[in-house]
DNA sequence: GACCAGGCACATC
DNA sequence: GATGTGCATGGT
């Protein structure tokens, strides 16, 4: 890892001071963004809030609601989610291991450590790496980096990264420069994606971008 | 019409 | 272990 490791604070304030708080992640309630973060793999945030609406409308936000749908159901209100089939099943997995352990609530959840959380949420078909921690860190609000394909691309663009990291890497580098703080590691992922979107598209040259400074000053 | 969006599991080599 | 593919809607 290079580049920005000595500066990656200063990085943070500088994104901080250019588009401020993001306040993510956008969810009345825990359970609410836990169904986000199976909602949105690969998928437009603008596409999940109206799947989400669906099921609010309908008063579904609740894992017994949730539990009491078949996957078809369940499909049919997600539907402008996209993948609606497929995240359907994964949503239904998730609400059975909810269910099935703690009765559907989320209390117990948050004494258990994270390498625990982890472990378990991985253990479910349908929650990867991504997901995992989008969940513990948004919905349970513990100290896990959340590494997504805008933080790999923002990175390796300008050099701060190897392009062949993987995620546990890239997620232990910032995991071992900045201190453990739910609300940093909140803040940080969700500027981190803003830049994606603003500067670091796939087949579009990056321009303006704020990463460009730290990379270069200290490569130099 | 092509491209993209806050991934993941599975098949195949 | 690496690489390829299916899943799908909606905005630009």
């Amino acid at each position: 890892m290079r580049g920005i490791d000595n500066n990656l604070t200063e990085f943070y304030e500088a994104l901080l001071a250019r588009y401020g708080h993001q306040h993510w992640w956008p969810g009345e309630t825990d359970f609410e963004v836990m169904v986000g973060a199976i909602l949105t793999q690969n998928t437009n945030w603008k596409n999940v809030e109206k799947a989400i609406a669906n099921l609010k409308t309908a008063d579904l936000l609740t894992p017994p609601a949730l539990d009491a749908l078949t996957e078809k159901q369940l499909a049919e209100y997600i539907r402008p989610a996209g993948y609606f089939n497929i995240k359907s099943r994964r949503l239904k997995n998730l609400i059975r291991w909810l269910m099935e352990e703690f009765e559907g609530s989320l209390d117990p959840l948050r004494d258990y450590s994270i390498p625990r959380l982890r472990e378990e949420l991985l253990a479910i078909n349908g929650i990867g790496r991504e997901t995992a921690d989008s969940i513990i860190l948004y919905a349970l609000h513990k100290p896990t980096f959340v590494v997504d394909t805008y933080t790999y691309r923002v990175l390796a663009r300008h050099g701060c990264i190897d392009a062949e990291s993987d995620y546990e890497q890239i997620k232990e580098f910032f995991e071992s420069h900045l201190s453990e703080d739910v609300e940093l590691f909140n803040e940080f992922h969700a500027l981190i994606v803003q830049v994606g979107k603003n500067h670091c598209r796939p087949r579009a040259q990056c321009a303006n971008c704020p990463l460009e400074t730290f990379a270069h000053t200290i490569e130099e």
